[in-house]
DNA sequence: TATTAAATGCAACATTGTTGCATTTAATAT
DNA sequence: ATATTAAATGCAACAATGTTGCATTTAATA
């Protein structure tokens, strides 16, 4: 949703390379989270390890998070809220529709803290498959 | 939990070969989900191509579940509820300690349905991550 | 014991992810 | 503007993960 990646970037320490500006533009201009292969064919001029250092270097900075709804395919979106490299925060449900294959980060409802007696509990994440809004 | 494997298999219309059971009493042998390194090191005999195809074929089927915690590492769990090749009910936590890395299916609590307006949620899992009892 | 569809082992392949290192570049100081 | 420097990049090489095809073996059934 940011318009001006590369303040963006500063803000996180980060370099404001092309790159970096490139791969979240890539990112933040799908609807839903993005599989890394799309990215990967999206921007195959970049170097494949480079596209893995930057979108390494985005997770841990707290500028994209990632997904994992299925082996071996990893899917990546911005973060909305103020996330960085202590912590995500994501009190939404990944949703995966099992018709249109889109993972979408679905934040309609604010998700109350997770108790478990006898843990403590950091972080949590709720991944849901079933049909989407626009399938129905 | 299951003591005869063997007949577990044929309920599920599963031949219960040798290989099968040898692969659900090393999973349900261990305490916590077992990574799919683990296992493949457990069993070093077992042919690599043919873990991989019965592990699929035990999650297919519902026998096992797997568990997704962090980038190319599966973890693997006996199912405790009726699952089968139909659905997985997994109404229970997956919770990953960042002290131990022990990956753990916490039951302790039952999880109420998820309701997303405008979503047909069909099944749904919980990711935690924090300290876990033990190391508390 | 015979039959047969499923399971297995092996080879070959494809994808995903990592590491080392020389070169380039963004940010900062001069 | 220019110099400095630590970070970022591109490339090669490697390691791990996962898949497919096919001939052989085997569990289940007749
Ligand atoms: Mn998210
Ligand atoms: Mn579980
Ligand atoms: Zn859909
Ligand atoms: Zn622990």
């Amino acid at each position: 949703m940011a318009a001006d990646w590369s303040n963006e970037l500063r803000t996180k320490n980060l370099k404001a390379t092309p790159n970096r500006v490139v791969v979240l533009e890539t990112i933040a201009g799908n609807n839903a989270a993005m599989a890394y292969s799309k990215i990967q064919s999206d921007l195959s001029q970049l170097d494949r390890v480079t596209l893995y250092r930057t979108l390494n270097s985005l997770v841990d900075n707290g500028l994209i998070h990632k997904v994992l709804v299925e082996e071996n395919e990893a899917f990546y979106a911005t973060c909305s809220s103020n996330c960085s490299s202590e912590e995500h925060h994501h009190q939404h449900v990944h949703f995966r529709c099992t018709n249109c294959k889109e993972v979408t980060c679905v934040s309609s409802q604010p998700i109350n803290q997770l108790e478990i007696p006898g843990y403590l509990v950091q972080n949590f994440e709720i991944q849901a498959t079933g049909v989407c809004n626009l399938c129905l």
